[in-house]
DNA sequence: CTGTTAGCGCGTTCAT
DNA sequence: ATGAACGCGCTAACAG
């Protein structure tokens, strides 16, 4: 434990343990990599001297040789979503959990791809997971062309070798018809994004067909440039001028409904869920919030993350597989904005 | 841009650029090494045959030599807080900007800091960020006792040579207190956390001494556990049972005053900001929504990433420089929940 | 300005 | 099981 000025200059290497121990400089390194074959009495001697110089292997001399560098990008976009934030919070969980280390890029719009593929490929990365809505297509093309396993996280399909994970949004789009369906709404509407991400489109899509199915008059469409907070309060507002008589909204994303949902109490007169039900996708914190209290599809982002791992550690195995897809089941978290109303025909209607 | 099968199986090298062009090896290392010395001539043959084979760079065997990774890890806990989430996201940013690659580490509580210290020793950062309520302190001793740069955000003294970079904490909780003196309130609240973090703590004494010098009566001072939404939500639970004279509330951070709003609205009589007005701090996403409309106190994340990039290469540039705290200033949005009554003295009372 | 040489710290044959 | 030698891809110091 009596080192103080010796690591300020030079790092403790191997070849000093070795001295220290007494071995030689294989015999540590033989120590340090898992599938070794030393015998125990060096082992003790190699771990005591090289706990006494407090030596640590040095990773990136090591990635040098077996090419594995266990570093992980995360390309993210968008983290001031609370769905985005949480994504990446656990995928960083999972992947430390998991041995790697992951390296966050901020996917700075499409405008400059080329900084961050240096990033990546300079720093020999294991690895590549990429989570943004509008996921940037040229990053992509040269990991993929350059051989590096990349995962995309709720993406359509970009390359034919690329492994994706999704969350079930065909079965979110259903579970939120079949609901409304269930609690005697009629008169339903969507709320989405003029550029709507591909897991957005599929789940209007869902919603749309399973509207159908139950019978239902096509759903109206409303949207906002964007997909966050602002846009679905502006979308919400749409709604109500354009379809007064709405009783059935669908939120593509617990973002966007929030905005929707303090629209609807700030400048309306239609009382959620008296006059109108409204479900969410998503289950971010806020949806759960005493002022919001939103009944939601959850996307589990924890079993997400996990996913996302083993579908990385898999292609390692097996680099030449073909392109796997995984999907992550949802479940419906029922709460206020769709709860049953006492007297389904005429309660007593407190309109301003 | 003909280079299909060779990738996949061995990576460029400097050598092959060097062939390639009829150069050294060397002459290749050079016009990829900043401060450089080769002729424009040999320049342009290196990068065209660069170019050609698709080289890039290995930065691990050049750190490997220079012994500056470029790598920063940001020790980061709490992400639900959108505050943090925004402090993260600028932090990578600022960070990419200025040559350097986060790698980010979730802190996982105070039980395992080891496997934190080795993926950052390990790997050779050249500096380490920790942004937590609760800065887990093995890691911060053994970065510093083995001269790793570390910044710590919005945290107390640890030791004697860590830089730190703080937002004006001080001149937040005066600027809160004399918001709501000039808005005529008198019986004022401090709602924070059982357990507050520096910064709260650093807040919630200013708040109190300004109140001294404004002539206020000592703040009552209202707490839960933990320091999110929910806590907001209880501690204003509480603070309505045992103050219902309250006109005044300062909470120390706009994630536990969203909490306290929709207490006060769903559960109170009181109207805000009629009857009480409220003021927050950080101005994360959700105070500018229109639910929720919170006056605050700006913390400028962005500004406060800048400082944080400057005081590590500050530190680059002089290891044995004595630490060096960087101050970030606040500002004040005023926005609905401090506005003005239009008759101060008795306004139509709506009392349910 | 250029090419040659010597390591950076480590994993892995190849003999013993 | 263990030690010696080699190479991973690169930069820096040295000669010319």
């Amino acid at each position: 434990m009596k080192r103080l000025e010796e690591e300020i200059t030079r790092q403790v290497t191997a070849l000093d343990v070795a001295k220290q121990a007494g071995v030689s400089r294989s015999a540590v390194s033989r120590t340090f990599t898992p599938g070794a074959s030393v015998s125990d009495a060096t082992r003790k001697k190699v771990l005591k001297a090289a706990d006494e110089l407090g030596y640590r292997v040095n990773q990136l001399a090591r990635s040098l040789i077996n090419k594995r560098s266990d570093l992980v990008g995360i390309v993210a976009a968008n983290m001031d979503n609370p769905f985005r934030a949480q994504q990446v919070e656990h995928m960083a969980r999972a992947l430390v959990e998991h041995g790697f280390r992951p390296i966050l890029l901020p996917a700075e719009g499409e405008e400059n791809p080329a900084r961050v593929i240096g990033m990546l490929l300079e720093y020999n990365v294991s690895g590549v997971i990429v989570t943004s809505d509008t996921p940037p297509q040229g990053i992509c093309q040269e990991c993929v062309s350059l051989g590096v396993p990349m995962v995309l996280i709720n993406k359509g399909e970009i390359d034919a070798n690329v492994d994706r994970v999704l969350l079930d949004n065909e079965a979110s789009g259903r579970m939120a018809a079949s609901h409304l369906y269930e609690r005697s709404c009629r008169n339903l509407a969507v709320i989405g994004s003029d550029k709507p991400s591909f897991s957005l489109q599929v789940r209007i899509r869902a919603f749309r067909q399973a509207c159908r199915e139950l019978g239902f008059a096509e759903p109206a469409y409303f949207s906002a440039p964007k997909q966050d907070y602002q846009a679905g309060f502006l979308a919400a507002q749409a709604m109500i001028k354009d379809m007064p008589q709405v009783d059935g909204l669908f939120c593509v994303t617990d973002y966007m409904a929030l905005g929707s949902l303090d629209y609807l109490r700030l400048h309306s007169d239609k009382k959620v869920p008296d006059d109108l039900k409204v479900i969410g996708c998503d289950d971010i914190a806020q949806a759960s919030w005493a002022g919001y209290n939103l009944t939601t599809i959850r996307q589990d982002t924890k079993c997400l993350a996990q996913q996302v791992v083993a579908a990385l550690e898999a292609r390692f195995n097996h680099p030449n597989a073909p392109a796997h897809l995984r999907m992550v089941e949802v479940n419906m978290i029922e709460r206020a904005t769709t709860k049953e109303t006492k007297d389904e025909s005429d309660q007593d209607a407190k309109a301003v």
